[in-house]
DNA sequence: TGAATATGCGAGCAAAAGCTCGCGTTGTCA
DNA sequence: TGACAACGCGAGCTTTTGCTCGCATATTCA
């Protein structure tokens, strides 16, 4: 299993980073699909791989060569399936918010027929349950977003959650407060139960109970919706 | 003003980086200071200069070569004046809050005095005030908090505005129902609070606006203060 | 006015990191 | 079982970027 050695002298040039200052939205040139069961467990590799260096070292730290090492594989394996370090990390990203959401709609939509001042708090619950899915890893993911590009992904996350919250208000307009801009409303909401969310993963589990019982507190103040205990 | 040419073949080796994975606590080594004017001014368009790319071209379009092209001045100007890029920055992060800070304490202490219904919508204008200094600064900044090592620091603003809401909550525990934790209250408010002004920094002024007054809402609701027009 | 000091210059080094390419190896299929 | 394709390899090229160093120019001061 020995490969070769030399590389011609001096192909033309290439472009390189984008340098984020041109940040192209055009993004990923794709790569060839995995077809022999042994390539996909490269593959899998290469993402778990990722995923761990990405949370020990966080982005910077992260190198193509890096991920292919921790992988098992080489890094000419890596760019077999993965045309860029952006497109690895983005694929990182498309399964961690898929398995955020459902963790959200699992325990959120068999609440929502509930009252209202018991759905509210359970939305929120299933909001802090998604984000128990590899903390670290979100955090990392959450602070790279404008540097691949994928806003419109771990965003997916926000604006989809947004969307229940605010159909859930308008559905039932008469039972909270907020009646009169209910998309201002769903935006206070998902974004300071959100912030909540991310300053109580550096917490002691403690205080971040706290954090997440205050935060139903928040939102059920704010709509006007009497407390369960009160 | 010609300078001269070439370098002798091989300085034996330097560390570079601390490549983030590593990162050093230890930080800045200081540099000179400018004694006379003519300096004064280079280190003055230095920082500009940096502020002005930054809020370009992020913290990865920014170079120290770019940065002394846009100032004027070489790049041997600005590692006299600063060790490395990360003490460029967080001398740029100190200035700016310093400019936070002052405005939220010039808009919020008068305000401290007056009955609690004013006084907490008062510190959380002063608090979204304090963010439309360079608020595009402000964003590339705050993304970059931990690659800069300054968690202390733009820290500091929230940390130091925790603590005024903080000491206000413990000050007057009659006049709001949080009285059993104060500290998690101030985290909850300021926290969320802050979530929004961000949020609505990306806003269209009229919404951004409407979420400022949501913030109080959401504050007084959860801080079980009737508000002034109900 | 001339020495001493402060300031400024900018070519270019060295390290890091992304990525390629020619070839060896393994699997598939007739 | 042989041929063809999928897969895997990894040395090393190229670009980028932070930063240095020897020297030139400006300022200060006795």
């Amino acid at each position: 299993m020995r490969a070769s050695t030399r590389v011609q002298p001096k192909p033309p040039s290439r472009p390189r980073k984008p340098s984020s200052r041109t940040a192209s939205p055009a993004a990923a040139p794709a790569r060839k699909a995995p077809r022999q069961i042994r390539s996909r467990a490269t593959v899998d590799a290469i993402v778990d791989a990722a995923a761990r260096v990405l949370r020990q070292d966080g982005y910077d730290g992260t190198t193509t060569n890096r991920v292919a090492e921790v992988a098992g594989v080489s890094v000419g394996s890596l760019y077999q399936y993965f045309p860029n370090k952006e497109a690895l990390v983005r694929e990182l990203l498309e399964r961690h918010d898929r398995a955020m959401w459902t963790v959200f709609t699992d325990q959120s939509t068999c609440a929502i027929g509930r009252p209202f001042a018991e759905a509210v708090p359970a939305v929120i619950d299933a909001l802090f349950a998604a984000h128990l899915v590899d903390p670290q890893l979100h955090q990392v993911l959450h602070q790279q977003i404008p540097r691949v590009g994928a806003l419109a992904l771990l965003h997916a996350t926000s604006v989809r959650s947004r969307a229940v919250v605010e159909g859930l208000l308008q559905a039932r307009t008469e039972e909270h407060q907020r009646g009169d801009d209910v998309p201002t409303a769903a935006l206070v909401v998902v974004e300071s139960v959100e912030a909540l969310i991310h300053a109580s993963i550096a917490l002691p589990p403690a205080q971040a109970n706290a954090v997440q019982r205050h935060a139903s507190e928040l939102v059920l103040g704010y709509l006007g919706v009497a407390r369960p205990g009160t």
